[in-house]
DNA sequence: CCTTGACCTCAACTTAACTTGAGGAATTAC
DNA sequence: GTAATTCCTCAAGTTAAGTTGAGGTCAAGG
């Protein structure tokens, strides 16, 4: 006999279907749940059942993930989601917003990442001791730690 | 007696001196060693000794890693420049335009992301059917693996 | 000289994000 | 009803990119 409950609308489904459905490895969701990116409720035998709003939540993490972001930002990101029901899209659109400000944040950095090296090139600077790039003070310093002499081979010394 | 080497004008350094003039540290100069990204010479005593060229090389290394790419693949990048002589500017200049290109494609491929996202909260498509993200036969295929339905749910069953 | 700090090698540990495998139970298909 | 799937748990392995530590050597200053 199937689930009870997957009889009643097909609103729940096992975790194979749900690997299929996202694209996912099976082994890959059982280690999101590990994480808390994912609470499936459990048949009679044991056995996970997610809903349909998983198939979202585990999309929202695969396209996260492409943008960098790690699976505790993610966690954490999620974590505003509603406990006890199924996201609105309201909740959805508040989290996108989120990401989309970071997004936004990326692709500034990057593209600053973009222009400096234009602009050494253009000036030889790849070879030169005063491009913008080896001026510690400027907002490279966004880029994390070593970074500081970005290009190095200053004249100290 | 310092090395003949480095009195004869000051042009090679120790792993510390290339520690600090790149921010790096000195167990991860000679992890990059191990990984093929510097080949420095040796002393008589068995120390390495880096050249100048050694801390551009290091500080693109840090600046690919910046930008998303692996060891392996900036391996291959500066594994281009020649391997006798130090490289010129020219040499520089033809690597950082590759990288300037991948780079591109990066941003290229965030900001189409962000732009779907944006579409999608406008058209409240996360929570619908027929959005963009949801149609793998788009660009986003190219965001690999795994992300063919992107966001998932649809009608299928 | 001779001490102290910088180096050397090699092995092992670390974190993130998963995958693989062993041994066994639950479902589904015929 | 039984054979083939699919699922379960838990432990261990994997890759990337380094770090840490032990045990020992080299170099530079006083």
């Amino acid at each position: 006999m199937p689930d009870s409950i997957a009889v009643v609308a097909n609103q729940v489904m096992s975790i194979g279907d749900l690997a299929e459905r996202t694209g996912l490895a099976v082994s890959a969701i059982r280690f999101y749940e590990t994480k808390g990116l994912v609470t499936p409720a459990r048949n009679t035998g044991g056995q996970r059942r997610y809903l349909r709003s998983d198939i979202r939540r585990l999309s929202f993490v695969q396209i996260a993930q492409q943008l960098g972001f790690s699976i505790e930002d993610i966690r954490t990101a999620l974590a505003t989601l509603p406990a006890g029901r199924t996201p609105t899209q309201k909740d959805w659109e508040k989290i996108s917003r989120n990401f989309q400000g970071k997004l936004e944040e990326r692709i500034l950095r990057m593209t600053r990442l973009r222009d400096y090296l234009e602009g050494c090139i253009g000036c030889g600077c790849l070879s030169m001791k005063k491009c913008a790039l080896v001026n510690p003070a400027d907002g490279l310093k966004k880029f994390g730690p070593g970074a500081r002499a970005v290009l190095g081979d200053r004249l100290k010394r």
